[in-house]
DNA sequence: CATGAATGAGAATTCATTCAT
DNA sequence: AATGAATGAATTCTCATTCAT
């Protein structure tokens, strides 16, 4: 099974990595760091991934199984444009709150090239790209025509989606030090929608 | 004068270290493989940016006042929100075009701890959420009260209009290999507004 | 019995052992590139032979074995000189020719430094001396005497008979890939016994 | 200049590479051990050579080299094929004893599957045919028909010559200790002339 | 200004072996 | 008898930097 992980050391590996590479990227973590971080031996690594690169491997292979059982728990034939966007959105930022350090490595790697792992990116890249068009198809799209807007509109939501959770750490840094709680994503991930659905002045018209 | 480089040879590995960084991320690129691409000697590195760090430090300077420069040239205090949205998306779309290895460089670091570099990171990112409230402020915004939004909006923002070009080179791999040239930058400049000001939906209303 | 050895397993190791020895040297091979081309888990290194070194010495006991029996069924003291040459070296090419990889690693590691196996190699070495005087002392050489001469031949013929051997892969990878049955080892045979007893111009005159 | 060698670091690493590399073989050997050996720094062997293949490299392109220069001091057309015998014998004695570790080398390595070396071996092994055609020619043989042949007797008188130096170690370790001086490789050398031009047996009825 | 040899710390990985099962 | 996870030492090699020239 993808992404199953049976021995505890390796579980712990692969936890250490993904916090370390979230932190910092994935090239300026050393193995030692992360065996050292997660108190298992250097050679585990390679025991159990292969060396570094698989480690990346497998992030990519967990995160991109994430992902597709989240859309497809999300996004359903019968459901309009609308609830597709909402749930879509929701059931993101649901995933990347869960597993935020998986999703941040996946994120900050997108355009890395690490040679040993750039096979399995082109994969799922290119899954991932069915699956925008079976979300904007609803829209009355046609994927033959329309293909350019659509390669175009499916990383904007990605990258909208993603925008707190790639200034956030920033926001940590800075005085303003809001709390991120449960409230806070309900209003963010409906903001979302909304800009999504009506543009960022229908944000407002509709708070008001 | 910010990011100003004089010296021939520092100006090279200023560039082919851009270009590095862009394509494989700080931390996968030595300095030996900059100073071989831009054809100088490894200690030019040392002595021109004080090390590898050095570069990334000028990187983030120089990009910030392109950034800087080319917000005071598209927000103006007596444009209309509408208009400010739309000339600051085109700006900033030029600006990752004109410069788009430095831009994909800055981007793709925003979240990576590199100790000697964080200083002058949130020092800049400061001075962006000015910018940002300037822009978004138009729309009838209270900072102070509205700050939250504010500060989920900017990121929005800036991660839409980064999309393509994050996106990019995963597309240029796929077997859709569509051009990227002057009409397509003003349909994606076009787009983004649009979404931003009216929604996804209204990308098409309007198409049609 | 020396070099007997039992256990299934044990011996697949050896065989296998034997065969990547051969091709890449004791030093450039792994115990764990042995088990897993045996099929084996690489403990059993350990527990049958008591690590890597102790395969090294089954080796040489196996080969010493071999040519001890080899030997004694060629050289007799109711030959002649003539006839005790021709039956050693067609003894001796049978057996490289039988257990050709045992005896291309014997021999290439005639030279290494193995200190766990030093002290074997020492011995039999020693009663190779004593046979080549029972070869050669058929010639009317006194031991005692001509000591210097036996150290010298006794060698030379070794190397005479490996030579073929040695050069083997070589000459495989030319071009002229020349068949190499059981035709040509009688006219390797004869050639080396022709030189040994006439010359290398006896070889061609004979021919002709 | 092949082989030339212009820094004395570069020489030291070389010189005491060839030293442990005859002694224990090429796998067996570290290039921490060189390193310390040589005093200096482990990563001048990566610096000067590459890598720890890189000097394999540079060992045989300089024997090869020595041998080239040596046969054709030896090998002469006007001369007759005996005293081309003689004389190639003796140069080639005299370069194992010039250069003993570094033959000795070449010798034991002759056989090992080393990928990052085998082209150069390849290409040395072919010129060294054509040589040993060269030499054998003069004997009346016709290369195309006797091609089997020349392939036998190259490697036999290769390896004939080396006897002495591959059984070397093994008697200074026995409780006989000849003094291999001058005196001694005149003797050795006119063996195996004598040996070559009449056969074992002629050595002694030259003798007496 | 510019070089390139030199360094030592650190990189990832492989090693032979052990040990609980 | 056999396994395979685990180890820590040792492997080769690369790193960013320094320094004499």
């Amino acid at each position: 099974m993808v992404g199953k992980i049976s021995c505890e050391i390796k579980q712990r590996i692969f936890d250490t990595a993904v916090k370390l590479f979230a932190r910092k990227s994935y090239g300026l973590v050393g193995v030692r760091e992360i065996a050292a971080e997660a108190s298992v031996s250097t050679s585990m690594i390679s025991y159990h991934f292969g060396g570094k690169a698989g480690i990346m491997r497998a992030i990519i292979e967990k995160y991109f199984g994430l992902f597709k059982t989240m859309f497809n728990d999300a996004v359903k034939d019968e459901n309009s444009f609308e609830e597709n966007v909402r749930r879509f959105i929701h059931g993101f930022v649901s995933l990347i709150r869960t597993e935020r350090d998986l999703s941040m490595v996946w994120h900050s790697e997108l355009n890395n090239e690490i040679p040993e792992v750039s096979d399995i990116k082109y994969r799922h890249q290119l899954e991932m790209g069915v699956d925008a068009n079976k979300l904007l198809g609803k829209i009355g799209l046609d994927f033959t025509r329309d293909i350019e807007t659509i390669n175009i509109i499916g990383p904007i939501l990605i990258q909208m989606i993603y925008s707190h959770f790639i200034t956030g750490r920033m926001l940590e840094q800075n005085n303003t030090r809001p709390e991120f709680d449960d409230e806070f994503y309900n209003r963010y991930t409906a903001l979302l929608a909304d800009i999504c659905l009506k543009g960022i002045r229908g944000v407002f018209t509709m708070d008001e």
